[in-house]
DNA sequence: CTGTTATGCCAACTTACATCA
DNA sequence: TGTGATGTAAGTTGGCATAAC
């Protein structure tokens, strides 16, 4: 501030609390004046007009930041929060990809064992029911986990009905349906693929790249 | 009708001072 | 009592709208 400023400022006084209390009031109502209003406020408070157009500058200046200062708050709390559920939907997506990881070393394991004795995978699981047949692939049993809408619910039902020698593997799959992490929504599943593993995910965003790989 | 200038208002930023811990 | 932090009245600047010429 020039010289010329410094000695208008130093007869700057504060407003009386009478004065700002009767400012505030009015700002409750009206954050801008009409010149004319302006004109009768700055009398009825022994004021210049100037005075109380520089008042309602600073006060909405003021409210601006304050209002700024709240979104800034509120802003950052949900970022925690949903930095919060972002992690812990990282560690279900982990325990999950393990299950599945185990699931398929059985299901191959179980394969091999049907080839040694010299039964073919398809023909094994047509023993079981007529019912089946249609779905099961001919080669090798696939993880049909689609987002079909019924998510792992038929999923599991499928599994229930293999061989004795499955029945691990599809207790396993059992539990991930009830496990409660997860209600096998198409949302939550369409993610999967038909062999069970996870698609890429369409972002170009660094960390959620790294949370879908 | 169009371009220019003056005026006023405002937001954003800054300064200087008063007040308080 | 000195000092740094904070609040605030007022100055500065630049943009925009409007009216007068």
């Amino acid at each position: 501030m020039k010289n010329k400023n410094k000695d208008k400022n130093k007869n700057r006084k504060r407003f009386s609390d009478e004065q700002i209390k009767s400012l505030e009031s009015i700002f409750q109502s009206e954050s801008r004046l009409e010149p004319r209003r302006k004109v009768q406020v700055a009398k009825e408070l022994g004021l210049q007009p100037r005075q109380v157009a520089i008042w309602f500058q600073n006060k909405r200046a003021r409210r601006k930041s304050k209002q700024l200062e709240r979104d800034y708050n509120i802003l950052g709390a949900s970022y925690t929060a949903l930095a919060s559920r972002f992690e812990s939907l990282k560690k279900e997506k982990q325990a999950l990809a393990l299950k599945v990881e185990k699931i398929t070393r059985i299901q191959l394991q179980t394969l091999k064992a049907e080839e040694c004795e010299g039964v073919p995978a398809a023909a094994a699981a047509a023993t079981n029911s007529s019912e089946t047949i249609k779905t099961k692939p001919k080669s090798r049993p696939r993880i049909l986990i689609q987002g079909s809408g019924e998510g792992l619910g038929f999923m599991s039902d499928e599994y229930l009905g293999m061989e004795e020698a499955d029945e691990e593997a599809a207790k396993l799959m059992s539990d991930m349906v009830e496990d409660g992490g997860c209600d096998g929504s198409q949302e939550d599943w369409g993610c999967l693929d038909s062999d069970g593993v996870l698609f890429d995910q369409p972002s170009s965003d660094c960390q959620w790249w790294d949370f879908w790989a």
